[in-house]
DNA sequence: TAATAAAGTCACCAATTGGTGACCTATTTT
DNA sequence: AAAATAGGTCACCAATTGGTGACTTTATTA
């Protein structure tokens, strides 16, 4: 029969495995990932480090676990399309667009992980990015692409310039001085200037078709 | 009297130094940030490690230097402004802006400071970001400040997206797997995609006031 | 309950890291 | 030429890194 119930919690493989992994969350937000290395790891989860290398076959094994079971992009899917897209999904995008600016600005761990990415390249990254793309080119041939039309190409590169835009001054605004353009990135009146000029390039954008 | 000439190359404290920073450019470029220290420097310039802390007080003060040496925006400053800017700057500015998007591309060690000023808290990027900002204060300021009047804030905005989404897809576009949007940035074509869309937003700035 | 497998610990290794004192060698000054 | 200064090398140190073999402890199963 199933023994389910309270096994000694410090036997436990799948237990031991997370903490690894919350350890690896842990050092990435207060230390960054120039700091992920076996010893520290081990140390900040409590554990042997041997263990790493029994459960994820070493340290990078173990990052790239990590990077795959982040699914950062749950909080965007939960952006039902609207039912109505008679505007080409002009309001939907918007409000996908400005909701993922303020996101990232919160989300510590996955600026991190955009900024690691860039820096160095992994197999997981990858998979990562692809999926982030299939999610995307989902998007855009449902919505976009049928109300563009043949500048549907144009409005692709209109929305990675946003896009990026955004990604970048949410990391810039993480770092000390975070005054870009004249803009300070940190207070909540430079964000709405932000967010107004996202709004109206986005509209400019559609008005142009 | 002054014995200027030919001096022994092996001793000479200003090119020894010099060796260092190329040194260091050396492994940013080849290795990346993480790979700076102190050991590698030193065998990569051929020299003994002493003298990084005779000469420069230490690793950090080496790489303070070398990024303290920089100055990316010599070319930026080359572009004069132009005598024609009663269309508040408009042709001057979009040149600017894709000049810039295609030099950072192009530009690995730019690439690198970049990427690491948005990882590690440094003071001497503290510094580098301040140059910037100032040398872009004023160009704001003298042309499209006094062009937009009260909507200059909302110009300032605009630009901080857009300039930020050019730098973000340059960094983008350096790992693999670079498609951003569905639009490969390694591509002629993908770059040129970009570029329209940069001087579409700008234009549909412009054209707003 | 005895055997077996799995979970977890400890001690140790080689290589690399940052850092320095003692030394040698070339150049300048007197 | 002798002394002083500055450029440069070498050997060594302690701390940290990645990695593993031998061991103990707990859980599972026949």
């Amino acid at each position: 029969m199933q023994q389910e119930v309270e096994k000694d919690v410090r036997r436990n493989k799948e237990q031991t495995k997370q903490r690894f992994l919350d350890a690896v969350e842990d050092i990435l937000l207060t230390k960054g990932f120039a700091a992920l290395k076996v010893n520290h790891i081990a140390k900040t989860a409590g554990l042997d480090k041997k263990l790493i290398y029994k459960y994820f076959g070493g340290t990078e094994q173990l990052l790239d676990d990590y990077i795959r079971t982040k699914d950062f992009w749950s909080n965007v899917k939960g952006n039902k399309i609207s039912d109505d897209i008679t505007d080409g999904g002009h309001k939907f995008v918007e409000k996908l667009l400005l909701s993922q600016y303020d996101y990232v600005a919160k989300d510590k761990a996955f600026q991190k992980l955009l900024l690691w990415r860039l820096t160095e390249q992994r197999a997981s990254f990858k998979k990562l990015t692809d999926a982030q793309e299939a999610n995307g080119e989902l998007l855009l041939q449902s919505i976009s692409d049928p109300y563009f039309g043949p500048r549907a190409g144009q409005f692709r590169a209109v929305m990675a310039v946003i896009i990026a835009g955004t990604y970048y001054l949410d990391l810039y605004a993480a770092v000390n001085g975070s005054t870009f353009c004249g803009i300070d990135l940190e207070t909540e009146r430079g964000r709405d200037q932000i967010k107004r000029a996202l709004s109206f390039l986005l509209r400019s954008t559609y008005n142009d078709k």
